[in-house]
RNA sequence: GCGGACGUGGUGAAAUUGGUAGACACGCCAGACUUAGGAUCUGGUGGCUUUGCUGUGAGAGUUCGAGUCUCUCCGUCCGCACCA
């Protein structure tokens, strides 16, 4: 790789004893002048380039807060900045940019306590984040960075908003949300935890409200089905099928007065075993039927209580409770038989139909409710003790007419083909996954791009109007009722209709923040164009994208969102691939070094500025890598980053003992064996371990009297992914004007890298008794013979016969006896 | 309850996928050196009753051979959860 025409006229003492005179690794100068090169000559910007075969290389970009980078952010970023550099030095055409998702409530929390602009503050935090991310030298193309808060970019956010009302998957809709009442803002199922805002950890309560929805439910089934041809780890795959919640079964209707009860089962098979049915104290047949019911009030003092309740209490409690409609009786299509109604909060309103046919027998929850009322318990399955539980395997089903003696299979099969040929049902298949609620009730978000006319109702300003910018308010606080802070704009509300040409109102609620981040990964593929989100030559070259890394907290909300959001552009015909990430590996969180989580209020954050003023970029850097198993949580600890920062200043000191010789065979083995460890191990995510073989070829070298050009030029590519500050120095000093990160990457011999000596275990009836050398390739007999001489194996073997002897070529030979 | 991951020294962890358990680090112990530096260098470091034995949460099984495969327990972490 080195050679003589590189050394600038000097030769290499001249060079050895110019640098020998910075004895001390100093990082500070050596990172700021890289990074300052690096930016100059604008060494990671890429185009467009044909001959070269892409690699599109992804991490989530970060919400600009207010608190700056937190170390978690480096740990994905430096995982595939190491694995974007190596590709670029494997000579890919690589594309790793870095933008900003910038709407967001702290943005306007923090407008209303202090009454600055969340754009201005947003601006703000994006200036130090990329002061930060440039600090850590990443090689992201910074040409491309976007910004999901700019008109430029949410122009595009509102285009496809608007396209997704035009093929009517987004469509205004009245019903039961999740109300935040401390942020006072609805919420998508998905930003539900455990009852509670995932933001601020308030018990989110029911709040009817008319909302933008986003029919993501009609992709339920795609969204599970193409993940089959995907390379995502398995937990991202198991966890969104589960969120999906595909379910098979059946539609049955009941007769419920004059109307039909229509509910959903997976267990059709079960009919026979109905003893009573319940619906939602909020379906609709409740208060239709009111005036019918012999108990009126009760009724409607639990359908009260309930619609009190929290979605936490109403969940946390197991404990059965309802109220029977009396007065109206169900009657089973299946056997004619008449049947009581009951209401009750452990049948939800959102999912199937909202109401059930209860089978005690054969579901522990129906079976609950029943022992609580009195209700009789049918058996329908062989199996199980009746009395004790419900019985919810499989078995000969009894009691059931024409489906006696048979299994659940062929049961469920027949009951479906009844239900089919008498018209009172059909095969259904459901989901747990509800529409996007997509309206959010605030300020700092992309205006949705809808007007309601009282004569054309809900239309789309027309596209020449986009991008439709947030007006200027003085108040950013929601208020109660649920109204966006932009309703007080009154001058901007107003307008006319794009239809008519009448009076009109605009929405005034805003996109949630999962919105531009739903397709950005389009836009950095041509993030300034102007005429469209990204030229089909553009995406035509650069998606899909290889490798996206990120958080598993994403996996049933953006990575869904955005898998979701690509499909419906790909049935639009403007994007060439109906999935966007072709992988997915996600990052463990890094911890406090007690096992916590870092939290501000703990008062345990490490802060990257901190570390890197300290010890450095390039030490930050290659300590995340070195921290553990990538997928695994890590915890922080300032000592094993002091073993990091020892292991390249030795790097750095080993450079002393340079000399223009030719390596051994052992030096050869050594530097091959590492060629091919690193690279291989870089490219399956185990970092830590391919720091490891770093470690191992650099203790080698320091053994060393003189060190081989050609092994510490080696070092200097394998190690430049990880610490391309200190590689590019050290490069530099051995003579070479061009940059390190543009030279290609060592290519490793398998053959070079053979032991010729190899160390047997010696093992007697599998039990490891010494080791013996031999030489590579020695036949059997060798090997026995040698074993035997061992004073060990002699003791052992005393009295007994050699049986049998396997030998495993070049690693063990067991004798068993 | 359902789904997923996992259990190895004082610590973080390795283990070519069934073949020498503890690589690489941290910490600790002993020593050297000093331009006293977040020092650095050298050697040692699983346990034990140390010619050797034993050891990967516990127990069984398969195998010439198990940290790795199978089964049963015990335990930890994560996600979802009255989803009919």
């Amino acid at each position: 790789m080195t050679n003589s025409a590189h050394f600038n006229g000097k030769n290499w003492d001249d060079w050895k004893s110019e640098w020998a005179l910075e004895e001390r690794y100093n990082f500070r100068t050596i990172e700021e002048k890289w990074q300052k090169i690096w930016d100059e000559e604008k060494a990671y910007k890429v185009e467009i380039d044909k001959n070269k075969q892409k690699f599109y290389a992804l991490v989530e970009f970060p919400y600009p807060s207010g608190a700056g980078l937190h170390v978690g952010h480096p740990r994905s970023y430096t995982a595939l900045d190491v694995i974007a550099r190596k590709k670029r030095m494997q000579g890919f055409n690589v594309l790793y940019p870095m933008g900003f998702d910038a709407f967001g409530l702290p943005a306007e929390n923090y407008a209303i306590k202090t009454g600055v602009h969340p754009a201005v503050s947003t601006q703000a935090n994006i200036k130090n984040f990329t002061r930060q991310l440039k600090s850590l030298g990443f090689s992201f193309d910074w040409d491309r960075c976007i910004d999901t808060s700019s008109p430029e970019y949410y122009k595009w956010t509102q285009w496809m908003f608007i396209k997704l009302f035009e093929k009517g998957l987004a469509y205004k809709s009245k019903m039961a949300i999740n109300w935040c009442p401390r942020c006072k803002v609805g919420l998508a199922n998905e930003e539900v935890v455990n009852g509670c805002c995932e933001r601020c950890g308030e018990q989110v309560v029911r709040k009817n409200k008319e909302q933008w929805m986003v029919a993501i439910t009609k992709y339920a089934d795609r969204l599970i089905n193409d993940l089959d041809g995907l390379d995502f780890i398995d937990r991202v795959k198991s966890q969104q099928i589960n969120w999906i919640g595909r379910s098979e079964g059946a539609e049955l209707d009941f007769k419920f007065g004059e109307d039909k009860l229509t509910v959903f089962t997976t267990r059709p098979d079960t009919a026979f075993g109905v003893t009573y049915m319940v619906m939602a104290p909020e379906h609709p047949f409740v208060r239709k039927y009111m005036d019918k019911f012999e108990n009126p009030q009760e009724v409607q003092a639990y359908v009260d209580a309930t619609a009190k309740k929290s979605d936490l209490q109403r969940t946390q409690s197991t404990e059965k409770t309802g109220v029977e409609l009396k007065g109206i009786k169900a009657i089973n299509p299946f056997n004619g038989k008449e049947i009581p109604v009951f209401i009750s909060d452990y049948v939800l309103t959102g999912y199937g139909t909202g109401a059930i046919m209860a089978v005690p027998a054969h579901d522990q929850r129906d079976y609950d409710f029943a022992k609580v009322f009195n209700l009789p318990i049918i058996q329908v399955l062989a199996g199980g003790d009746i009395s004790e539980k419900a019985w919810e395997e499989d078995g000969e089903h009894i009691n059931s007419g024409f489906l006696n003696g048979m299994n659940k299979e062929e049961a469920m099969r027949k009951a479906i083909d009844f239900a089919e040929e008498n018209g009172f049902g059909h095969a259904k298949v459901n989901f747990k996954l509800r529409d996007w609620v997509f309206s959010r009730q605030r300020y700092w978000g992309e205006p949705i791009p809808m007007v309601y006319c009282e004569h054309c109702g809900w239309q789309p300003i027309p596209e020449s109007e986009l991008p439709l910018t947030l007006p200027q308010v003085d108040d950013y606080r929601p208020n109660d009722e649920g109204d966006s802070p932009l309703a007080k704009a009154t001058d901007w509300v107003n307008t006319t209709c794009p239809k008519c040409g009448g009076h009109a109102r605009r929405e005034t609620d805003v996109m949630p923040n999962w919105a531009g981040s739903s397709w950005y990964f389009l836009r950095y593929c041509d993030p300034h164009n102007s005429k469209e989100f990204a030229s089909k030559e553009a995406l035509d070259y650069w998606m899909n994208v290889d490798w996206y890394n990120g958080g598993m907290e994403h996996t049933t909300l953006h990575l869904l969102y955005s898998r979701f959001w690509h499909k419906f552009l790909y049935d639009c015909g403007y994007v060439p691939t109906k999935e966007p990430y072709n992988r997915r590996t996600s990052h463990g969180m890094i911890l406090a070094s007690n096992g916590e989580k870092m939290s501000k209020s703990r008062g345990n954050v490490i802060n990257p500025d901190e570390i890197v003023e300290s010890y450095g970029a390039d030490t930050f850097r290659l300590y995340e890598m070195f921290i553990g198993p990538f997928d695994q949580v890590a915890m922080w600890s300032e000592e094993s980053l002091m073993g990091v920062y020892r292991f390249v200043g030795k790097v750095y000191s080993l450079f002393a003992k340079i000399k223009n010789i030719e390596p051994s065979a052992d030096d050869l083995r050594a530097m091959h064996k590492a060629i091919l460890e690193v690279t291989e191990r870089i490219d399956q995510m185990k970092f830590n371990t391919a720091v490891s073989s770093l470690m191992t070829y650099v203790n080698y070298m320091a053994n060393l009297k003189e060190i081989p050009q050609e092994m510490y030029s080696t070092l200097l590519h394998l190690l430049c992914p990880f610490t391309p500050h200190l590689c590019e120095e050290m490069w530099a000093r051995m003579g070479h004007e061009d940059l390190l990160i543009t030279q290609p990457w060592p290519k490793g011999d398998a053959k070079l890298a053979e032991d010729n000596v190899v160390t047997y275990a010696v093992q007697i009836c599998g039990k490891m008794r010494g080791t013996i050398d031999m030489p590579k390739g020695a036949s059997q007999d060798e090997v026995k013979a040698k074993a035997l001489t061992l004073d060990n194996v002699k003791r052992q073997l005393e009295g007994k016969e050699i049986r049998k002897v396997i030998v495993v070529p070049n690693r063990l030979i067991n004798l068993v006896a």
